[in-house]
DNA sequence: GCCAACGTTGGC
DNA sequence: GCCAACGTTGGC
């Protein structure tokens, strides 16, 4: 069964753009229990991805994207020079968990993080709550249908 | 740039 | 195990 989430990046670290060009990616850099646990355990094959840019001006839902990969080591962890370098994963037994996506679609306008907290269709929706920091998010289906709903929609309304 | 929210670290 | 200090996230 297809499943759906939401994936926050910093459009300056990588960005929809980025993966437009990419085609895939990975989905690396994850560092927190949690997202790992997510990207380790539930994501499959075939689940979709809201592309969310936060940081950004304005944060919002970027674009669409599938995911091509489950769960497998995140090798950045091990790397000194990366960013991410965690000298407590070991490589026999990997701390952090990585998946990866493909570009599917890049919204002609952005769904900004405003919109998707006015409308009331989206109440309950994660990445609208208050100090919700989770870098990869559930989306239930019927919220991941109506963000592309609103990504649909002419701006002029 | 500010700062609230949250996770992690480390002294005790 | 508690909790203060600290670092990060991320909206504004």
């Amino acid at each position: 069964m297809v499943r759906y989430w939401l994936m926050k990046s910093e459009p300056g670290a990588y960005s929809i753009d980025d993966l437009e060009r990419d085609g895939t990616t990975h989905w690396d850099g994850v560092r927190n229990h949690q997202a790992r646990n997510l990207m380790r355990d539930d994501v499959k094959v075939g689940d979709l991805v809201l592309f969310y840019h936060s940081n950004a001006d304005p944060p919002g839902v970027a674009g669409v994207a599938k995911v091509v990969r489950e769960g497998y080591p995140d090798f950045t962890a091990w790397d000194p020079k990366d960013r991410h370098f965690d000298p407590r994963s070991d490589p026999e037994a990997p701390t952090w968990s990585m998946v990866d996506i493909a570009f599917v679609e890049r919204f002609r306008d952005p769904v900004p993080l405003r919109s998707l907290k006015d409308d009331p269709a989206l109440d309950g929706m994660l990445v609208t709550q208050r100090g919700q920091r989770l870098s990869v998010q559930p989306v239930e289906k019927h919220l991941f249908k109506r963000v592309l709903d609103l990504a649909k929609r002419s701006p002029a309304g």
